[in-house]
DNA sequence: GTCTATACGCGGATAGAC
DNA sequence: GTCTATCCGCGTATAGAC
């Protein structure tokens, strides 16, 4: 049996003192020092485990990925109705959001501006706009909107404009920051009463 | 008289070059070296001409942000329609984007990435969301809107979220752009004339 | 104002012991 | 698996000449 306050290993805590790092700071601004340093690991043990930077920031994004596409389908579980499903979406965001360090944006659309072309971790960044295109395409075509695709893009568009309003937050403090995600999920919603059969 | 092709100077050269490097790979990921080398000029000019990496990069993003404004002060004035004048946003970044080198999404949400709390080019950033926010707010009233600061907020987020998906694009090209400034007015339409004047 | 040459620190990565 | 100690390069910044 184990004990349930042991100390998780290494590997574990580098995951998670990257992931707050990363995300907090930015990825090229925070060195592997300081994850190092917040892990309590040394340099040998990190590289003995991670190739390097680069791998480490890929697993980040793996995990953000794997978080974020957990919490959706946990919403989706709950939900019946197909346009409540369609907009699930803006629910399931405020739950990721819900728990401790995600008050920034979207870490994957940060990443997307730091990281180069060729980068391991861009396969997540690509992965979190399929997931998000793909499914939000299925779901509109579960509620017989006329154009899948449509709706899709449209509501990728509210999404987006939700997350960036909280990036904004961050450098505008003195801006009330009001409820994104209610406002896109409202508008999504409206949205889909008044295109939603005809196309 | 000065003759047309003239080199311009090192500032100017400056400039030019960390505006494409600093927008194209990011102010992180871009070495005070690659400016340099693209600029044609050496390190002892460019810190006569500039207190060090971080005023390059604050000069940089208060440049973009005075053509950006000049760009819609510009839009701005060849429309009187007050609906117009308040979807004139999304035309004016149509135009701004229509300029070589801004292919990808908003420069001053990609530094709100990059950029700590207290580095100088901080200022840009809020200035960027205060112009779009405070224009927003006096459009949508010149409008007659019941609630110009709801309106504002509306626009910004639909604005945010054509920028990410531009910002999108370079990650995952496989996936159509389509014309999220289009879609992102189209819904601002929509939306000015079914809660124009209700509130 | 502009150059060449150089100093200096930091961040990423490794060697070798335990 | 994990540590301490160290290497190395690159990126920022400066010195000093023209």
């Amino acid at each position: 049996m184990t004990t349930a306050s042991a100390t998780p290993p290494a590997p574990e805590r580098l995951l998670a003192a990257a992931g707050e790092l990363f995300y907090e700071s930015g990825i090229a601004a925070t060195g592997v020092d300081a994850v190092l340093a917040r892990a309590g690991v040394s340099p040998a043990t990190m590289y003995a485990h991670f190739a390097g930077k680069d791998a480490l920031v890929a697993a980040y994004l793996e995990r953000r990925h794997e978080t974020w596409r957990r919490t959706w389908d946990d919403v989706l579980a709950e939900r019946d109705d197909p346009v409540d499903r369609l907009l699930s979406l803006f629910d399931a965001v405020a739950r990721y959001r819900s728990r401790a360090g995600n008050r920034r944006g979207c870490a994957f659309l940060a990443a997307g501006t730091e990281l180069p072309a060729d980068h391991p971790g861009q396969r997540w960044l690509e992965a979190d706009t399929r997931l998000l295109v793909d499914r939000l395409r299925d779901l509109a075509a579960d509620a017989g909107l006329a154009d899948p695709e449509d709706a899709a893009a449209t509501l990728l568009l509210l999404y987006d404009g939700a997350m960036n309003r909280f990036a904004r937050a961050a450098t505008t403090p003195s801006l009330p920051v009001g409820d994104p995600l209610g406002r896109a999920r409202d508008l999504a919603a409206e949205w889909v009463g008044t295109h939603g059969r005809t196309g």
